[in-house]
DNA sequence: CCTGGAGTTGTCCTA
DNA sequence: TTAGGACAACTCCAG
């Protein structure tokens, strides 16, 4: 009788480049599983966009597993533990996770299991450069982008593995016992996903053909064009990565190998750094575990913030009367994405113009991104809030009209978004409240009516801004106290 | 231990 | 019209 060996699947959804799998079915008969366990998923309860695409790309990794995906809900330990005594199982194999709560409980489950005398083993299928791999010569970590991942992950560490080969027919095991997927609920009550729907293409298969497509088409245009959002030249593979759909490997060396170099070099590196942002957002996370809470630096712990509900809520709503932020937030809400040049925008904008905590950020986009990442999401709004590692200074703040007018110059975004303006000249479309009587006249609109008054004054929100940041501490009293 | 160069994505003012 | 400097100074990191 062959044994049986059990691939506990998190964060790594695919069948092809999954050493974990790789490894069980060079052992003998797979047990695919995947165990829902709202208390401790990624340190909190995943968002409701997140719960959406977690729905439709368990069900494609069923697919590819012959419907024979085994799915449970609860503690993990205590689930593996049942399952090892049932199925006579042999062993067990999963792909590491980095958060540090992750750490801790995948630590202690492989602790446990091995103290049966189960084989137990872990493998990186998700990250380039694993976190303690990646230190300065005296061993602590690095806080800065550019050296972290010039010298410290390019020149010093080792180049990420290859993508594994497509595994062969392999034999799997189904539990006649195990859950359906759809008895986990994580698809909306009210359908609010149709949009969504039309959005998206998940799971595997549709990864890897965007990626193709992304490579075949942007990626020769990419440094420049990824900054304006009407053009399709981003890859957006945010949301398959996160969810292990497809991995950092598969795309590292598939854009390597396949850029086509007439636009020279800058375009594939502009690209590949930007899984390097990806790994540092994991690095940072691993080695500060507070990032998700704490300012990472501390004097910004004596900013004050302002809690005006009022105004959180224009901004989640996309009602900010500020066209570019106003398009970001809508398109944040109906796709459960949101361009990145247009995600600085309204970063800057609730931090720095509404004087909002990141935190209020943080929380509105966990709940409302489909690729929502607890590394990448705090790490970056920390970065633009000017709390973060390697932030961005406290006097960059974006100007909304500016800002739409450069990088959406003909509107196609904002309008797509933003419908109501739609027939607005381009010369106003990023200051309505600017435009001449009978110029919004003609257009249809009625500001305050169709659509809202600016929220805050751009100017004076501005400077109070640079003066409240500039009256912040030099050093903090935590620091004192250390 | 000391030294010096450098640090994702901007805006505004001035000459 | 456009280009360059100020915005602040600090911390990080390599040599």
């Amino acid at each position: 009788m062959t044994k049986k060996f059990i691939v506990w699947f998190r964060n790594d959804l695919r069948i092809q480049d999954n050493p974990a799998l790789q490894t069980a079915i060079s052992h003998g008969e797979v047990m695919p599983i995947y165990i829902y366990d709202e208390k401790i998923h990624h340190h909190k309860n995943i968002g409701g966009a997140s719960k959406w695409w977690l729905h439709h790309s368990l069900n494609s990794l069923n697919k590819s597993l012959k419907n024979s995906l085994n799915i449970y809900v609860g503690d993990a330990q205590k689930i593996l533990s049942e399952l090892i005594n049932k199925h006579q199982i042999a062993g067990i194999f999963w792909n590491r996770r980095y958060e540090p709560l992750s750490v801790a409980n995948d630590s202690k489950i492989k602790k446990f299991i091995r103290e049966q005398n189960i084989m137990c083993d872990s493998f990186n299928g998700s990250l380039l450069w694993e976190p303690h791999d990646v230190l300065k010569s005296d061993n602590t970590p690095y806080k800065v982008f550019t050296h972290y991942y010039r010298k410290g992950c390019l020149l010093t560490a080792k180049a990420p593995r290859l993508p594994s080969k497509t595994p062969e027919n392999f034999v799997i095991f189904h539990d006649k016992n195990s859950k359906k997927i759809e008895e986990l609920k994580l698809l909306p009550t009210i359908s609010w996903d149709r949009t969504m729907q039309k959005t998206w293409q998940i799971g595997e298969k549709f990864a890897y053909e965007k990626m193709q497509n992304f490579v075949k088409t942007a990626l020769g245009d990419y440094k420049i064009g990824r900054d304006f959002p009407a053009q399709k030249k981003v890859s957006q593979l945010s949301p398959h990565l996160h969810f292990g759909e497809i991995s950092p490997h598969q795309i590292w060396y598939y854009a390597k190998q396949n850029y086509l170099e007439k636009a020279g070099e800058k375009n594939l590196d502009s690209f590949l750094s930007e899984l390097g942002w990806r790994e540092f957002s994991a690095y940072l996370l691993f080695h500060f575990p507070n990032l998700p809470s704490d300012n990472f630096q501390p004097r910004y712990n004596h900013f004050k913030w302002q809690s005006n509900h009022k105004l959180l809520t224009a901004w989640q709503k996309g009602q900010t009367g500020l066209p570019i932020v106003d398009a970001g937030m809508r398109e944040l809400w109906q796709t459960g994405y949101m361009h990145n040049r247009v995600r600085m925008i309204v970063g800057s904008f609730l931090v720095k113009n509404l004087l909002i905590d990141w935190r209020e950020g943080e929380k509105w986009f966990w709940d409302c991104l489909v690729d929502a990442d607890l590394a990448s999401n705090s790490a970056s709004w920390q970065w633009v809030a000017g709390s973060g590692a390697d932030a961005a200074p406290y006097f960059r703040i974006f100007n909304p009209i500016l800002q739409g007018e450069k990088f959406d110059p003909e509107g196609e975004y904002t309008k797509k978004f933003v419908p109501e303006l739609k027939n607005l000249p381009a010369k106003y479309l990023y200051k309505p409240f600017e435009a001449p009587a009978e110029v919004l006249k003609s257009a249809n609109i009625r500001l305050g009516v169709d659509y809202p008054l600016p929220i805050i004054d751009l100017e004076k929100s501005r400077n109070l801004a640079l003066e409240t940041f500039k009256s912040l501490p030099k050093i903090s009293d935590e620091d004192l106290l250390q």
